[in-house]
RNA sequence: CGGGGUGUGGCGCAGUCCGGUAGCGCAGGGCGUUUGGGACGCCAAGGUCGCAGGUUCGAAUCCUGCCACCCCGACCA
C-alpha cells in the first residue's frame, strides 16, 4: 500500500475527551472516530488492525471444531420474554419499536437468538455436539461508556455458544474452548491470563475471564507467579492463616479516643500499626439482626464473599446508624464484639490475632489487648475479605501477587438456564426427550485493539504486535520525489516485498523524514526501512524496529533476505 | 442515576468574572525557499461562539430552559 492511495489521519494533539493512553492514541493515529458516546466509526486504517484481529479469531474458532454464522443484530422482545430476559435485563438493553409498534430490542448478546435457532434445527443427539460462532456488532448501553472503544456501547464480539447432550460433553467442549482462547491471545501477541472468575448475571456454573495485564486494566487479578493459579481478586480466597493464634500478653485496657473514627485516626491516634487493630462493619443479618463483621485493619471487606453467608442478608446492606445505635449502643467507629449478643463473622486473619486493638462498643473508646475466648466468645470464622500481595495462595503452591488486567475474553459453563427456558430438547438414544448442556464462549474483538495498545505503546505511540499490526513493514524514502535512484531502489523494494506477500506501507507523501517518521511510530508499525541516497551511494538502507533504540545498516541485495528473516 | 466540569474554525486552546461585534498555535489551500527526526516566509481562506428564548442601543460574555460531551461515584466505621 502507497500511503498516496490510502488514507492516514494523524493528529499532534489527542482530542481533550480522550483519557487513557489506548483512546488517546487510536485517536491520534486515526485508527477510530468518535460518533456519539460509546460509538465510533472505525477509519480505514483502524478497521485493518480490527479485521486482523477477527481473522486470528475465526481460524482458531474454526480450527477449534466451532462453526460460523452471522445472527441479527435487532431481534424481536417475543424471545426475550421467553428467556425472562426482557424484564430482567433492565435498561443496557436498547429497546425499539418498529413502524407497528412492537418491541425489539439491538442485541447486547445471542443467547436467545442462537437457541431458537438450535431448537428448530435440532432434533436428535446425532446432531450434537455443536457450536456455532458469529463475529458480530452488540449493543450495550452502559451506564458510563468510557474509554473509547474500551467501554463502548457498540462494539464487535466474537460469541460462540455450544450444545451438548450431557454435562461430561460441555465439560470438555469447555476446556477445548479454553485452550482455543489461549491460542487465540497467544497468537495476536499479547500477555495474558486465564482467570477463574465469578458467574455473575448470565449465570450457570464453571467461568474463566481471560485478561491482558496492563497496568491500566480495569480489573485486579490475584495470581500466583509460582503456579498457574489465577482470580478475580473479589473471587480468590483468602486462606486461613498457617501460623496459631499466640497466647494473650496484654491486659483489656479501655481507653478513650475522642474523635477517633477511621482505622487511620485509630493507627496514628495510638500509634499502632492497622494489623494490629480490627474494624467491625456492621449489615443486616436475615432474621433482621444485625450482623457484626470482624476483619483486620489493614484488610478490605468483600461484599461478594458476605452475601454468600447464610446468615446476611441479599443483597449486602450496612445496617442504619439507628439500627447500630440500638443494637451496639455506640456508634459506627467505636463498635466492636463486646457485649453483643448476635450473630459475630470474623475473617479467618481476625482469627489468628492476639493483643489486638478494638472499639469498645461506646462512643470514643476502644480497647487494647483484646483477645478472643479470655475477652468475647470466639466468633464464626470464614473468608469475607479481599485478598492482598503475599497471601498464601489457595493452590498451596506459593504466595499471591496482585495485577491489573483488561476483561477480553470469558468462557461460560451455562449448564441448562437457557435451554430450559427455550426449550431446547433432543430425542436421546432411547427416544427420550432431553435438555440440552448449553456453554458459552465471547470476546471483545474491539477492545482487543484498545487492549493491545495500553499494553504496547511508548511516548511515541504504538508499538502493535506484529500479528495485528496494520501494516508489517513501513518504507520511509528520503528524497522520493526529488532522487530518481531513491525512487528506483524504493519501488524495486516495494515490489519485492509485495510479491513475498508482506503487507508494507509506502511513505511517498512529499513530506519531511521527521513527519513520516513520526507518523509511522504513532501507527505502530513494527518494521520501518529508511531508503536515501546517504546509504544508498554505498548500497545500504537503515532498519529500525519499532522496539529499537538504534537504528542499524542493511546491505541493500539482501535487504528482502533480512526483512523476511526478522518479521 | 447522583456529584463535578466543558461546549468558541478539522484538532488543541485564549477571550466570559468586568457586554462594544472574535483571537492564537497546529492542520488544510496558493506561491517561493527548504528536505535524514513533526521546516520557514509571504498571501489567501475558514467561525450560526452547542441550541432556543430573554435582558440590553448592543450578548461568545448577563438571565432562563434545553441539548451534547467528559470526569468522579456502587470496598464505610
Amino acid at each position: 500500500m502507497r500511503v498516496s492511495q490510502f488514507f492516514l489521519s494523524t493528529l499532534k494533539e489527542a482530542p481533550s475527551d480522550a483519557e487513557v493512553v489506548s483512546h488517546k492514541l487510536m485517536l491520534r493515529a486515526g485508527l477510530i472516530k468518535r460518533l456519539t458516546s460509546g460509538v465510533y466509526t472505525w477509519m480505514p486504517l483502524g478497521l485493518r488492525v480490527l479485521r486482523k484481529v477477527e481473522n486470528i479469531i475465526r481460524e482458531e474458532m474454526n480450527r477449534g471444531g466451532a462453526i460460523e454464522l452471522l445472527m441479527p443484530a435487532v431481534q424481536p422482545a417475543e424471545l426475550w420474554k421467553e428467556s425472562t430476559r426482557w424484564d430482567q435485563y433492565g435498561p443496557e438493553l436498547l429497546r425499539i419499536k418498529d413502524r407497528h409498534q412492537r418491541d425489539f430490542c439491538f442485541g447486547p448478546t445471542h443467547e436467545e437468538v442462537v437457541s431458537d435457532v438450535v431448537r428448530r434445527e435440532i432434533k436428535s443427539y446425532r446432531q450434537l455436539p455443536l457450536n456455532f460462532y458469529q463475529i458480530q456488532t452488540k449493543f450495550r448501553d452502559e451506564i458510563r461508556p468510557r474509554f473509547g472503544v474500551m467501554r463502548g456501547r457498540e462494539f464487535i464480539m466474537k460469541d460462540a455458544y455450544s450444545f451438548h447432550a450431557d454435562y461430561e460433553d460441555l465439560q470438555r467442549e469447555y476446556l477445548n474452548m479454553h485452550e482455543t482462547y489461549s491460542r487465540i491471545f497467544t497468537r495476536l501477541g499479547l500477555k495474558f491470563r486465564a482467570v477463574a472468575a465469578d458467574t455473575g448475571s448470565i449465570g450457570g456454573t464453571g467461568s474463566h475471564e481471560f485478561h491482558v495485564l496492563a497496568d491500566s486494566g480495569e480489573d485486579a487479578i490475584a495470581y500466583c507467579p509460582q503456579s498457574d493459579y489465577a482470580a478475580n481478586v473479589e473471587l480468590a480466597e483468602a486462606v486461613a492463616p498457617k501460623t496459631p493464634r499466640p497466647a494473650a500478653s496484654q491486659p483489656l485496657q479501655k481507653v478513650p479516643t475522642p474523635d477517633v473514627k477511621t482505622i487511620a485516626e485509630l493507627c496514628a491516634f495510638l500509634k499502632i500499626p492497622a494489623e494490629r487493630t480490627v474494624k467491625a462493619v456492621v449489615v443486616d443479618g436475615t432474621n433482621d439482626q444485625p450482623v457484626l463483621l470482624l476483619i483486620r485493619g489493614d484488610h478490605e471487606l468483600n461484599l461478594v464473599k458476605a452475601g454468600k453467608l447464610a446468615q446476611i442478608r441479599q443483597p449486602v446492606a450496612f445496617s442504619s446508624a439507628e439500627s447500630i445505635r440500638a443494637a451496639f449502643g455506640a456508634d459506627p467507629g467505636s463498635l466492636g464484639p463486646a457485649g453483643y449478643s448476635g450473630t459475630v463473622i470474623a475473617d479467618r486473619a481476625v482469627m489468628a490475632m492476639a493483643d489486638f486493638v478494638i472499639g469498645a462498643n461506646a462512643n470514643d473508646h476502644h480497647y487494647t489487648g483484646a483477645n478472643f475466648i479470655r475477652d468475647f466468645p470466639e466468633p464464626v470464622a470464614t473468608d469475607i475479605r479481599n485478598v492482598v500481595t503475599g497471601d498464601a495462595s489457595p493452590d498451596g503452591k506459593g504466595t499471591l501477587a496482585i495485577c491489573r488486567g483488561i476483561e477480553v475474553g470469558h468462557i461460560f459453563q451455562l449448564r441448562t438456564k437457557y435451554s430450559t427456558a427455550l426449550k431446547l430438547a433432543f430425542l436421546d438414544e432411547s427416544g427420550k426427550s432431553q435438555i440440552m448442556e448449553m456453554g458459552c464462549y465471547g470476546i471483545g474483538v474491539t477492545r482487543i485493539v484498545a487492549a493491545a495498545i495500553e499494553q504496547n505503546h511508548d511516548e511515541r505511540g504504538i508499538m502493535f504486535p506484529r500479528a495485528i499490526a496494520p501494516f508489517d513493514v513501513a518504507i520511509v524514502p528520503i528524497g522520493y520525489h526529488k532522487s530518481t535512484q531513491v525512487k528506483a531502489a524504493t519501488d524495486q523494494l516495494y515490489d519485492d516485498l509485495i510479491a513475498e506477500g508482506i503487507d508494507v506501507l509506502l511513505d511517498n507523501r512529499d513530506e519531511r523524514p521527521g513527519a513520516m517518521f513520526a507518523d509511522m511510530e504513532l501507527i505502530g508499525v513494527p518494521h520501518r526501512v529508511v531508503i536515501g541516497e546517504r546509504g544508498l551511494k554505498d548500497g545500504q538502507l537503515e532498519y529500525k524496529g519499532r522496539r529499537d533504540t538504534q537504528p542499524h545498516n542493511l546491505p541493500l541485495t539482501e535487504a528482502i533476505n533480512s526483512i523476511k528473516s526478522m518479521l
